[in-house]
DNA sequence: GATCTATCTCTCATCCGTGCG
DNA sequence: GGCGCACGGATGAGAGATAGA
């Protein structure tokens, strides 16, 4: 699957050259795909550096399409009159509810595009429109639309049609163009909630040959083959465009050329309102015009509107919007605490749940089931609890009074660093039973929700406003720099942060996921859940019992023990004994099997899962089998496998302290040759120790753990600060579970934005060629990098400079930087463990030493392989590219 | 052992219907 | 009663897995 993916990669990559189509590869949260098969300058024409604003910078020729959003909802607002059925929820609908308009990005002008019927309209004085925001999701955009046929004759609309508009009641250049062609497929798909007038627009609703039936596919599945061969589809039946649009019209001049796209700020989502800078968020109707504006945040945005308490009863409040943020300083807006966003921690970056002073709690985890609704559907309602309410989180030992905002994103829950999740986005809830104000924003294609923390609720908040809506795979899998795989990919969590402001000026971020939530819709009846489980390591003699606790159990479950290898192959696998007497539907009592081999001499980490038929199995969960005391091993030279394997376990089971491994601050960058070369593990992975560095380094550990970053001018007098895991390390060798959770893990150092820390790597420029030459050895995302390379160069930033661009670096810098990432692709390398390499199936020495060449091998039945070999490979080519230049 | 093809199985994305407020 | 939302279920297409040639 990767493989494909892979291929398509290319194949759009190379269509991207003949089209100068621009780069998105560095859209999502400013960390660039390491293991693209391409490199990033490819794309000639793009407008990378001549466009790209800073992180959190407006971009001038963008400001006009930026608007920041939104007040809680439409519930029980008055409709614009004459506006029939206008729904109180008008949002891009990406799917196949798009318009085609305007101008494709790379294949120019797209007339007469749409074959949609005229949709319902409303009054055109209760719309209010930017035009630049109306622009064809096929235009620009984002993930799929623009290889091929490059637009969708169901191109979207500003708004959904199933609002009862068109999209000439949206956008002006809409009107005129909707009615013309006629589709094959006429109305496809479309909902009977959207309750268009279509139908009586002439053309049948559906293809479905037995009328009154439910209607296939909108444009029927868009298989590979079509993304390969886009003539094959070419005209009305297109695939659907990715559901953002993005406007072009304006992007396009930005930069020059076709490629006008906005590094920084812009980001391609599936998500349709995921485009700061291309593409309108929502239509919201305004005091004065009673219209819907169409806006969508800026990157810069970061202050979010003043919190309605009770919607219900000052529907008023909705139309209230700020002007645009970009034209005036950011505003002293009471309630909600605002942080610029250019100053916050990157949406990537793993924050502490909690310092000395506070914590961020959930007092109530989310269900870890909630089927997630695509955008052609309905709302599947907010995310539950348990207990049948919804989630409640809450933030301890705040003092302050000011009322500060909670965001709410969702986040993958695999076995990587704690990201956005490119599959899922958070779906803000409106409705009676809502009561909890939220806001919706955008940061880096990510959508966000922000709710009110207040003192009078004691800090705590009831999330009955969050959703998850799911965007299609192929939409997200295609677009530019998109690794991940949409298939299976089906679990999230709930991210919630914190920005707590400190007296100094800086803030503490704060950030707490919640337990993982599977959004699939079959699995939540059918496939066995672990939710928790009472071991989590045990001897490799085995012989305790275990209780695993979920759902979905069954007399039938089987507990299977397994054990991989990096390229995903099985190497040991068996199956547990289930005490099937005690045994429940939500309860699995069983007893740890044996390690295969009992002679190990660190901790080995293994995953067992609960199936109970051929395919109805759970997710992988962690277990780890501890060697016998050291005076009962007998002592071996390791092999090759054996080194690789203990390299993940070496600090702790070694009991020697992650400082041996770095220098400080610069040699955090890279192992030290001589702590490789230590003990038995002469070849402790180098991607891994970087990662492990903060949470074992004791000096780490004497400090806050908390992100403290400064904001505006204060940060330049911000130096660097080393922040500890708050997770404490144990120092028990040996002893598994003393590694931190990788999704909790903390950072190093944050000494401001992003783009300050950029700004520094470029005021060091090429003096810091080392710099480079340490991250080619250890690699880390863009944001990793960016967080060692603050702590390499503590430089101190101007004011004036923290917006400095990300992606707007000189062109030859830039350029460099994009060739480092090329040639070294980055991962984000945060797992405590990795599997170990094959020892059985597959020869050892090349996977070891890096050396064999690179083949990911994914299978379907396991997603967390794939990210894994994902990652693995990536590790292999850092591997050879080490040793193949001597290890410098 | 590698490749191709056919078939099976399952996921995805969408649609349908119902209950509730 | 109408409407919209929430939600369970069903469905066809298509992708992946598997077996056989």
């Amino acid at each position: 699957m990767f493989r494909e993916t892979w291929r398509l990669a290319q194949y759009h990559h190379m269509r991207s050259m003949d089209q100068d189509e621009p780069d998105l590869s560095t859209h999502k949260g400013l960390t660039p795909p390491g293991s693209l098969p391409y490199t990033l300058e490819d794309t000639p024409g793009f407008g990378l550096k001549s466009c790209s604003p800073a992180y959190g910078e407006p971009n001038p020729e963008v400001l006009p399409d930026y608007e920041t959003f939104e007040g809680k909802g439409f519930l029980g607002q008055a409709r614009p009159s004459g506006a029939p059925a206008l729904s109180p929820r008008i949002e891009i609908t990406p799917s196949r509810e798009h318009y085609s308009h305007g101008r494709d990005s790379l294949q120019g002008q797209l007339l007469n595009t749409s074959p949609r019927q005229a949709l319902t309209v409303p009054g055109q004085d209760s719309l209010a429109y930017r035009e630049p925001a109306c622009l064809s999701p096929a235009s620009s955009n984002s993930s799929t639309s623009w290889h091929s046929e490059s637009y969708s004759p169901w191109a979207s609309p500003c708004v959904s049609p199933s609002n009862g508009q068109t999209a000439g009641d949206l956008c002006p250049r809409f009107q005129g163009i909707q009615t013309s062609g006629g589709s094959p497929r006429a109305s496809p798909g479309t909902s009977p909630r959207t309750s268009l007038t279509e139908d009586c627009a002439g053309g049948p609703r559906s293809p479905s040959p037995r009328p009154g039936s439910r209607s296939t596919s909108p444009q029927g599945k868009r298989t590979y083959h079509m993304y390969r061969n886009p003539g094959l589809v070419a005209g009305p039946r297109s695939r659907s465009p990715s559901p953002h649009s993005a406007h072009h019209d304006n992007h396009q001049s930005v930069g020059g050329g076709s490629g006008g796209f906005h590094y920084g700020s812009e980001v391609i989502n599936g998500f349709g309102v995921a485009q700061p800078s291309s593409v309108p968020t929502k239509i919201i109707r305004t005091v004065s015009s009673q219209g819907y504006p169409v806006y969508q945040e800026s990157p810069t945005d970061s202050y979010v509107l003043p919190c309605q308490q009770d919607v219900k009863t000052k529907p008023e409040s909705f139309y209230v919007i700020p002007p645009p943020i970009w034209t005036k300083q950011l505003p002293s807006i009471p309630g909600i605490c605002s942080i610029p966003v250019a100053s916050l921690p990157p949406l990537e970056w793993p924050l502490p749940s909690r310092t000395d002073q506070y914590e961020l709690h959930i007092e109530v985890q989310p269900k870890p089931h909630h089927r997630a609704h695509y955008e052609t559907e309905g709302s599947r309602g907010a995310v539950k609890a348990l207990t049948g309410g919804h989630p409640v989180v809450q933030l301890r030992g705040y003092r302050g009074k000011e009322t500060l905002g909670l965001q709410i994103f969702i986040g993958t829950a695999d076995e990587r660093i704690l990201k956005p999740h490119a599959f899922y986005q958070v779906h803000r809830i409106t409705g009676k039973t809502v009561t909890t104000s939220s806001y919706e924003k955008i940061l880096n294609s990510t959508k966000i929700l922000e709710i009110p923390l207040e003192p009078k609720n004691n800090m705590k908040a009831i999330i009955d406003c969050a959703g998850i809506l799911k965007l299609r795979n192929a939409d997200i899998e295609l677009r530019k720099g998109e690794t991940d795989i949409g298939r299976k990919n089906t679990r999230v969590r709930v991210v919630f942060r914190v920005h707590i402001p400190q007296p100094n000026g800086q803030h503490v971020s704060l950030q707490v996921a919640s337990n993982p939530i599977e959004c699939s819709q079959r699995s939540a009846h059918e496939l066995p859940m672990v939710e928790k489980q009472d071991l989590d390591s045990c001897s490799v003699l085995g012989g305790q019992q275990m209780i695993l606790t979920g759902q979905n159990f069954s007399s039938d479950s089987k507990v299977i023990f397994t054990e991989k290898t990096h390229d995903g192959q099985q190497i040991w696998e068996v199956e547990a004994t289930v005490d099937k007497d005690k045994s429940q539907a939500s309860m699995l009592f069983i007893e740890v099997p044996a390690f295969r081999d009992p002679s190990i001499c660190h901790p080995v980490k293994v995953n067992f899962y609960v199936i109970n038929g051929k395919r109805k199995r759970s997710q992988p969960q962690h277990f780890s089998f501890i060697p016998l005391p050291v005076a009962s091993i007998k002592t071996e030279p390791v092999d090759e496998y054996e080194r690789s394997h203990m390299a993940y376990g070496l600090p702790q089971l070694l009991g020697v302290s992650a400082a041996q491994y770095y220098h400080a601050p610069r040699s955090l960058l890279a192992p030290d040759p001589a702590g490789l070369g230590m003990a038995s593990c002469q070849q402790a992975r180098p991607a891994t120790a970087p990662a492990l560095a903060p949470a074992l380094d004791p000096r780490f550990q004497q400090q806050s753990p908390a992100i403290v970053y400064s904001r505006g001018a204060k940060s330049a007098s911000a130096g660097p600060s080393l922040y500890p895991q708050p997770t404490p390390v144990t120092g028990a060798a040996g002893a598994p579970s003393m590694l931190p959770d990788p999704h909790h893990r903390s950072v190093l150092v944050h000494t401001g934005s992003p783009s300050q820390q950029q700004q520094q790597q470029q005021q060091h420029g090429h003096t810091h060629a080392h710099s480079h030459t340490h991250s080619s050895i250890i690699q880390f995302s863009s944001t990793n990098n960016q967080l060692l390379r603050a702590a390499e160069a503590p430089l101190v930033v101007a004011p004036e400079h923290q917006h400095a661009g990300l992606f707007g670096e000189p062109p030859q810098h830039g350029q460099q930087q994009q060739q480092q990432q090329q040639h070294y692709p980055t991962v984000i390398q945060q797992q405590p463990y990795a599997p170990k390499m094959a020892k059985s199936r597959s020869p050892p020495s090349e996977e070891q030493s890096g050396t064999l060449p690179a083949r990911v091998t994914v299978k379907q039945e396991n997603l967390d392989q794939a990210y894994l070999d994902d990652v693995n490979e990536i590790i292999r080519k850092d591997l050879t590219g080490v040793h193949g230049r001597g290890q410098t």
